[in-house]
DNA sequence: ATACTACGTTCTATTTTAGAACTGTCAATA
DNA sequence: TATTGACAGTTCTAAAATAGAACGTAGTAT
């Protein structure tokens, strides 16, 4: 599968993994939400490779999630900074560094710790329900064609059926 | 950087990341949750290579996210069935998917709805602050170093000293 | 015997990435 | 005036990852 196809599937995992779903994407996007901007900052900090920075950073320029701006003439200098559509992807930032911080720290602890300003407490975040908030749990969610949807997947509609007969799990 | 080098960073989004932050594998735990199980299936309703499908279960039975269990003897089938540790990942999963239904739709609309088993409703998922209740946005955040970190890094310090200076963003 | 199912492995060609060097513009310094 | 340095990229070659197809294996069914 070749990643423009990914942008065009019925499917809004698929489209948004076409835009941030690499290596360096995410950890571009990182470093944004940690207030850097430009060229050398992103490579100094990350250690990519010029190459793959500028083709990334371009990327993401094309897709609306960062601008580039300028923010010196002679010589022009450009900085990239995230839009709302690039900002609304924080929940998404969180909630991989949330379950790092559950399943993948070492013995020293945490990283970073998260502090909310509005109630001043370190916090973890928590996904819950638009219309009654509580709290989400993958096996509480069932799911259904929206007005985009292609016609299901035989594939999908064999395992959901073995999946009721069968007893538990997922 | 190699993917090995991720696991070992200071950072709970570049942990994760060496664990999901390719193509293929949030895809494949996209059909996880929605109850696809077995190599043929995965194969077959995701189009991906048996190769690469073969190598990416074995990364994701390694890092303990899903978990290699026989069904039939004789012969020795085995289904991948999402751990605790995979199905803590569906914030992420549901955050994606979120992003992606309000900024990557075409004009077909949504190709899927959730329905909250426990209200009755179809929702989105709001990200809160597991503190006072309050949905969370970048702005609100600050972060601190925790005691896995490593000292702060001069381009970090840098960019937040002239994130300050200057107006506005970000 | 032959075909079929399920789950992989192996092979070659293509694409992507890593790593380093290079380019162009301008400002500041010697 | 010549040199150095900062910044934002581009270009090059070698190494690694991926695509696509074929092959292997172990059992059941015809």
């Amino acid at each position: 599968m070749k990643w423009d196809a990914l942008e065009e599937e019925p499917c809004s995992l698929a489209r948004t993994v076409a835009v941030i779903g690499d290596r360096w994407s995410l950890l571009i996007l990182r470093e944004c939400f940690l207030r850097i901007r430009r060229f050398d900052e992103f490579q100094a900090s990350l250690g990519i490779t010029r190459h793959l920075l500028a083709d990334r950073l371009k990327k993401l320029v094309r897709f609306g999630v960062l601008r580039r701006v300028p923010y010196q003439e002679s010589p022009k200098r450009y900085e990239y900074i995230l839009t709302q559509k690039g900002l609304d992807l924080y929940p998404i930032i969180m909630s991989i560094v949330h379950w790092g911080n559950i399943h993948m720290v070492d013995s020293r602890g945490r990283p970073m710790l998260h502090e909310h300003k509005n109630c001043g407490k370190m916090f973890d975040p928590v996904m819950v329900c638009s219309e009654c908030g509580e709290p989400l749990t993958a096996k509480a969610v069932h799911v259904h064609p929206g007005p985009g949807a292609r016609q299901s997947s035989p594939v999908h509609a064999k395992a959901q059926e073995r999946a009721k007969r069968g007893a538990e799990s997922t």
